[in-house]
DNA sequence: GATACCAGTTTGGTATCCCAAAATGGTATC
DNA sequence: GATACCATTTTGGGATACCAAACTGGTATC
């Protein structure tokens, strides 16, 4: 794999991860320093990451973009829109089986799985389900959605009680979708993103103070 | 103004603007010498027009996007969920002064206006009107769609009775819109994205054989 | 002590160089 | 004439050099 790529993706996933910390400044030079590349993948990679909200401009130098309590709440507007037109193509398809695949990642998390796995599994989720649309632009729109919600997420991630409704309203969502029943599928949906809109700006609202002392920034609504 | 943000924009348009052929192969070295520009920002360049799907890569060297029927027709369900999203929460507004910006746009098209100018405007309608949702990814996401929809529609705009219409359902659907009767507009909105679909695809499966003369890569559906 | 100012450093933007892989084109062979 | 083969050129990926603007830290001035 290309240098390029590799940048990309490992800078991505010390995003995600949180390992760089929202707000914080990047040079292009630490970048190459810390992966071992030249400006030039580095360049490629922070072009990259702008376009999916990742990294931001921050006058001539480069920022990770920090968590915003407003952009959480548009995306979940976004998401309702997309992720419904996409379920509902899938409700009128005939072939139905690809459900099964996504139903058996919801069955691969149980308590011994670690809290990655779920935070994975958790977006997977809506992101495979978007594929089964058949809609390119439906499902890069769920995925890239997701990926910007990933590092707010981590709160959700650590509430029990959250994850495990979250996981039954998925199964709600594929048994509806299952029976072709795209109003009552689309309905669960939308009341899912809702509620998990609702939980997260509540969370972050609340863990705020802790997570500016980490040194993340956080934006208000 | 920097290079790279030039030659990106040059590029672009040169694209959008068919003088570039779609299908037709582009190296880095010509690019930089057709706009005096070095590699550096050239790569810039050719990355973001790639995340706004108006080049390809083709194996190791790029490509100008051919135009393809399959996608503008899952560009159209795209477009209904997200221009349909952004209008709901418009009619949910209570200062409407904004449509009449946009109706303003409409009305400065006539007789004696320039093809390019009734094909910009065309897009910008749906643009401006999608901006007014106050929500930056339903707004993004209208304005990258119409931007993958923009060369396609040069054929629309070449017939006069397809702009007529065009222009009246606009008007009707600012009209339910600034009465606030979502589903009135919705539903105007929604027979409008088809019906231009349905339009584009007949023209290009006609034009096809034209297109490629002129060394157009067209897909099909 | 606050502030204006200046030298030195850092940084992103750009240009250029190098390289391996792929494309090209001509030639020898059958 | 078609084809296999090889030398040459081209090309994108990467590395590095250079520059101007922005930033930094300290100093002189009031």
């Amino acid at each position: 794999m290309s240098q390029m790529q590799n940048v990309e993706r490992q800078l991505r996933e010390m995003i995600l991860a949180l390992e760089i910390g929202p707000g914080e400044r990047l040079t292009e030079r630490w970048i190459e320093g810390r992966f071992g590349a030249s400006r030039t993948p580095v360049r490629a990679a922070l072009l990259r990451l702008e376009t999916e909200g990742l990294v931001g401009r921050d006058g001539r130098g480069w920022t990770v973009s920090p968590i915003n309590l407003a952009e959480l709440e548009q995306i979940a507007v976004y998401r309702e829109a997309v992720e419904i037109a996409a379920l509902r193509l899938t409700c009128g398809q005939a072939d139905k089986s690809a459900i099964d695949v996504i139903e058996a990642m919801l069955d691969s998390c149980d308590e011994n799985t670690p809290r990655e796995e779920w935070h994975r599994v958790g977006m997977d989720f809506h992101i495979e389900l978007a594929r089964l649309s058949g809609n390119e632009f439906l499902f890069r729109a769920v995925r890239d959605a997701m990926t910007r919600l990933s590092r707010a997420r981590w709160l959700e991630v650590r509430d029990e009680t959250a994850l495990g409704r979250a996981w039954r309203e998925h199964r709600a969502i594929l048994a509806a979708t299952r029976l072709g029943q795209a109003d009552e599928a689309a309905r669960l949906l939308s009341a899912h993103i809702v509620g998990s809109r609702d939980r997260l700006v509540t969370s972050l609202a609340n863990d705020r103070r802790g997570l500016r002392a980490r040194g993340f920034a956080v934006v208000a609504a």
